[in-house]
RNA sequence: GCGCCCGUAGCUCAACCGGAUAGAGCACCGGCCUUCUAAGCCGGGGGUUGUGAGUUCGAGUCUCGCCGGGCGCGCCA
């Protein structure tokens, strides 16, 4: 509804433009809700953007521009304020139609055309699948399952995808991590290296494993540390003693490759298999959905990985420098050139991202969104670099960088360690202040903000949190629409003209700009608006509500009245839904 | 050191891509339950938007310097 007054006041002023001044009837007419209700429902600067051109002084512009507007069924009043702005005021029939709308509409109120059917992917979360999900990737996935939810409410046809990184050495420690587990279960014990995945969850498929298949994969202790190097001194921390370390790793998992041969892929898939299935149940009960699993290891599987480096190679990207081959990212803007395959012959991570990537833009997607970490920032350059040596339109890529939340509990800093196996995990985070505080929280705030997630306000039952805050409102008017229980009632057909209150017309007003708050948060890419948006939408409620009685004995005036209340409630669950939090009927 | 991001009320954050008197919540102070859910409402104090300049009708927003914080700068993923 919004939209369309938006665009009917452009026109009137565009009339009023042409014979005020023709040559500057292309002049660019913005039309915005001005932040005080005293200046309007609407106001216009064109007066004050064409002052200087025109050499004339913007009030005075201002008043030629009102002379000239046509009549209108919406507006009740123009004037002129402050510098030179063009204040509308329409009429309460103007406001009061968004009540109908959002009530015939129903769960479709606010949806909008803006993507126009277009195909948009989103790839958030991408955790790799070595261990539980922690409090970082659920904003990530709360950012980006609102996010899409988001996009598609605003027409955009939506691909959400997890991108698993099952070809890399990290999974290899994973599955080492759990055979050696598993060995210990069995009484043939070798020291667990002080880098592999200590977490409790580790032995966990171990015991499963051996549940599973007994002593199948049973090897003798002594046979594992063969040839393997030895393990520095705990104590040391220095570069060399870390770089030991990792030959030790590294050698662990060349033993076990050798000695189980064949049962080797077994024990790799059984862990890649289970920590993947533990995230997906992790997020379904988060409420974050995907549509696509997408496997790193297809792409070198297919081929396609040694392919894009071929084609950069043959574009004249490529060079060798000791020995390895590297991708000459600074002629597309990048700091320094990176390496995609290394003198060993293994392809680098980044090699396999631009196959990805190059991936998704051979599926057609109109539009690619990456919700990464913070920490990979540096990373969007040389990816975007690599897109456009493969010719490709880098700005149909779009990045959105989430930032670290950090968890406070008692106003202190609540431990976020990833050693030993100590962090906080979201399963964590859910099980104590639950889903729906979980997801309003996490999108509270602009994600490319530091967030500090405050435990004890998020569990507290109390008027201090704010998903309680906007549930709580639609609670009322469950109850309020189950008392009244008259046919009368029935909201569609109430006669809207008689909410005469101004409190009632500024929420209905409040109502019609619901569709404007899902178009500019979809193109900002800023679910947190809906959140502010809701948020204020039920203040302005619950002031009403303790203001003005709702079930008066006058049936006309009390049918209208729920008629506005059923009408937030429904723009509530609209919004909530976006969001993934839930609308009690009671609470 | 170089690059990117961020400094707004005591605290946590908004501010419709340059608009009008910078807004919410928490915390603090004072009121409102024999009537629709008090997880609510009403009122109050609290600011040189880190800082110095510049751009213009107009700057929290754009440009530059400085101060303070975060992140990134591997043939790791």
């Amino acid at each position: 509804m919004s939209q369309e007054i938006k665009l009917h006041l452009a026109e009137l002023l565009r009339a009023a433009l042409n014979s005020v001044a023709p040559a500057e009837s292309a002049a660019a007419i913005v039309i915005e809700r001005p932040k005080q209700a005293s200046h309007g429902d609407f106001a216009c600067n064109i007066a004050m953007q064409l002052a200087r051109a025109m050499k004339r002084n913007p009030r005075e512009l201002a008043q030629l521009l009102i002379a000239e507007l046509p009549a209108s069924p919406f507006v009740a009043k123009v004037d002129i304020a402050g510098a030179g702005f063009i204040n509308f005021h329409l009429l309460p029939a103007a406001k009061l139609a968004a009540v109908r709308s959002a009530l015939t509409q129903g769960a479709a109120f606010g949806r909008s055309q803006a993507g126009g059917k277009r195909s948009v992917q989103v790839e958030f979360v991408s955790a790799n699948p070595t261990g539980p999900l922690h409090v970082g990737h659920g904003r990530g996935a709360a950012y980006g399952a609102s996010l899409s939810a988001l996009l598609a409410f605003a027409g955009w046809d939506v691909t959400r995808e997890y991108y698993v990184n099952d070809a890399g050495r990290q999974m290899d420690i994973l599955g080492l991590s759990t055979w050696l587990r598993y060995l210990d279960l069995q009484h043939e014990s070798v020291p667990f290296p002080p880098n592999g995945y200590q977490g409790d969850y580790v032995r966990d498929m171990a015991q499963q494993m051996r549940s599973a298949h007994g002593a199948r994969f049973l090897r003798p202790a002594a046979q594992v540390l063969a040839g393997v190097p030895a393990l520095p001194d705990a104590a040391r921390s220095d570069d060399e003693a870390k770089q030991q370390r990792e030959l030790h790793l590294d050698g662990l998992i060349e033993r076990a490759k050798t000695l189980l041969g064949e049962d080797w892929p077994y024990v790799h898939a059984h862990a890649l298999n289970e920590q993947l299935a533990d995230c997906r149940d992790d997020l379904e009960e988060f409420g974050v959905h995907f549509d696509v699993w997408f496997s790193e290891k297809s792409l070198f599987d297919t081929g396609l990985v040694a392919r894009c480096v071929e084609r950069l190679e043959s574009a004249g990207h490529v060079y060798l420098q000791n020995g390895a081959r590297w991708f000459r990212s600074t002629a597309f803007g990048d700091e320094k050139d990176r390496v995609v395959q290394r003198e060993n012959g293994l392809y680098t991570y980044f090699a396999s991202d631009i196959a990805y990537h190059l991936n998704k833009y051979e599926r057609g997607f109109e539009r690619i969104i990456n919700i990464w970490g913070a920490d990979h920032h540096g990373y969007v350059p040389r990816v975007k670099g690599a897109l456009a040596a493969l010719g490709l339109d880098r700005d149909r890529l779009d990045v959105a960088l989430v930032q670290f939340a950090v968890l406070y509990r008692n106003g202190q800093k609540a431990s976020m360690s990833t050693r030993s196996g100590e962090f906080v995990t979201l399963r964590e985070l859910r099980g104590e202040v639950g889903a729906d505080a979980c997801r309003f929280f996490y999108v509270l705030r602009k994600s490319d903000q530091h967030l500090d997630f405050d435990l004890d306000l998020a569990k507290s039952q109390s008027n201090d949190n704010p998903v309680y805050y906007i549930q709580y409102a639609h609670a009322r008017i469950a109850s309020l629409l189950a008392q009244s229980g008259d046919a009368s009632d029935e909201p569609a057909d109430a006669d809207l003209a008689l909410l005469v209150n101004p409190r009632e017309v500024a929420l209905a007003a409040r109502i019609g700009e619901f569709p404007e708050v899902i178009d500019a948060a979809a193109a900002d890419l800023a679910p947190h608006a809906i959140a502010f948006y809701l948020r204020d939408l039920a203040a302005e409620f619950h002031s009403y509500y303790n203001a003005e009685r709702m079930l008066v004995d006058d049936a006309a005036l009390r049918a209208a009245r729920l008629a506005l209340a059923a009408a937030v409630a429904q723009v509530i669950r609209n919004g909530m839904s976006l969001l993934g939090v839930s609308c009690p009927e009671s609470m």
